[in-house]
DNA sequence: CCAGGCGTTAACGATTCCCTAACACCCCCG
DNA sequence: CGGGGGTGTTAGGGAATCGTTAACGCCTGG
């Protein structure tokens, strides 16, 4: 959850979508969104998104179920969304792992500050995150730690937005246009000679021999180039 | 919670407490009783309970404040039941730190299983609740008492804030936005100059040197981290 | 009313950071 | 063989940020 939390909603009605489509478009959320059960699932485990917004009544699949399917793999709160608001449904919903259960019709308020609780937890529970492993090179996005075989380095703000940016595309080639308006932000005023010093400085600090870069590699007249995570 | 997990429960009015007394009589849980916020805030510190499920109509204090209050010091499970259902209280309760929110009246299956919720999340979270330990430096959340080496240092309101801000998110970069939200709340006006005035005092009483820090490191650009706690 | 603690603001060195410029180095092609 | 575009490298000036001190206003408890 380095940038703005990640949150599925598991929802089949289109008017239900589009109503909190709009209810969580004027907060600082990223929005995912499957209309089966099936799709859910595969999402969660795709896109490990860092709250899930199921709908109990989805014809596909039971929810009690998809619930406790995700709970054997993973611990991502889970805000369950019934009309139902039968108490069995409540019990049985959260037994099998839901975190939270939410009976239609809900007001948004209130729907966003138990999101935010859930976020809450989900941050406190915290697993700590290796963050991307690169070789010898370790970048912590939670902490804005980088590591290059154990050691801390201290990266300047631009030259942690570039190695963060790099890393987030990382096996890809970014052209200087990219990296520029991702660093610098829409303005493309400043020169790419920027870009090269900044990468200069921090080849320095992270490659075991800058002369010879091999995290991150140079693409000729295209921009530049980090190797693929480790796994 | 190596036996039974203790359940404080704050409530004045007789009727409910026996109710809610013989409902989770027949359960595995030892139940404490507390009939105002003041002696419900004493037994939550002296008792450490694994939850507390907490009435907002209490006649001695607001539990919002309540809230807040157990939250400088504690991240045990608040589970808040009120007969007020307005969404205004809900959202400030869960905002002000509780887990979760029940309106009055409510069915004991459906507390039980948000109990069940509740506890699965402290064992989750397991709690290294009290007293966070950084070399010579000591942090007592719950007594709100700070020792440098085995001396007591004598902290004013905001630094105290600002460092449990920052011990609360030990190892993490905290950027300046984030602290001033967290220490002052809410207005992100130009009170950017006041945190370093406050920082410089603060770390006049807790580091060795104040010159070189080492317990809080500043990240040009970025904000401020504390260092990794002991263990 | 006064005294003291506290928070905030302002001012001014001190430090860090970033951009520009200048130059050295390829590699490719004429 | 000699340019020329693209890239790597280094150094320095200027801007932004940070640390530090002092002074002012607010509030509370004598």
């Amino acid at each position: 959850m380095t940038s703005e939390p990640l949150i599925l909603l598991i929802e089949d009605e289109p008017a239900m979508r589009r109503f909190l489509r709009a209810a969580l478009g004027a907060h600082p959320y990223r929005l995912i969104e499957a209309d089966t059960m099936r799709a859910g699932l595969a999402m969660a485990a795709s896109h490990a998104p860092d709250v899930i917004l199921l709908d109990l009544g989805l014809p596909d699949g039971d929810g009690i179920d998809a619930t406790a399917r995700i709970r054997e793999w993973s611990t991502t709160p889970i805000i369950v969304i019934s009309a139902r608001g039968l108490e069995r449904d409540k019990v049985a919903a959260l037994d099998a792992g839901a975190d939270d259960y939410l009976t239609k019709p809900f007001s948004v308020s209130e729907l966003l500050a138990r999101i935010r609780v859930a976020l809450r937890h989900a941050t406190a529970t915290g697993k700590p995150d290796p963050g991307v492993v690169v070789g010898p090179l370790r970048i912590d996005l939670a902490s804005r730690i980088v590591t290059v075989s154990g050691a801390e380095v201290h990266l300047t703000p631009t030259e942690y937005k570039l190695l963060a940016t790099l890393a987030r595309f990382a096996g890809r080639v970014m052209t200087h246009r990219q990296l520029v308006k991702d660093v610098w932000g829409g303005h493309t005023t400043t020169a790419t000679q920027a870009l090269r010093v900044h990468m200069n400085q921090l080849r320095h600090k992270i490659e075991t021999n800058p002369s010879r870069p091999t995290l991150i590699t140079t693409e000729p007249g295209v921009g530049y180039r980090m190797k693929e995570a480790d796994r």
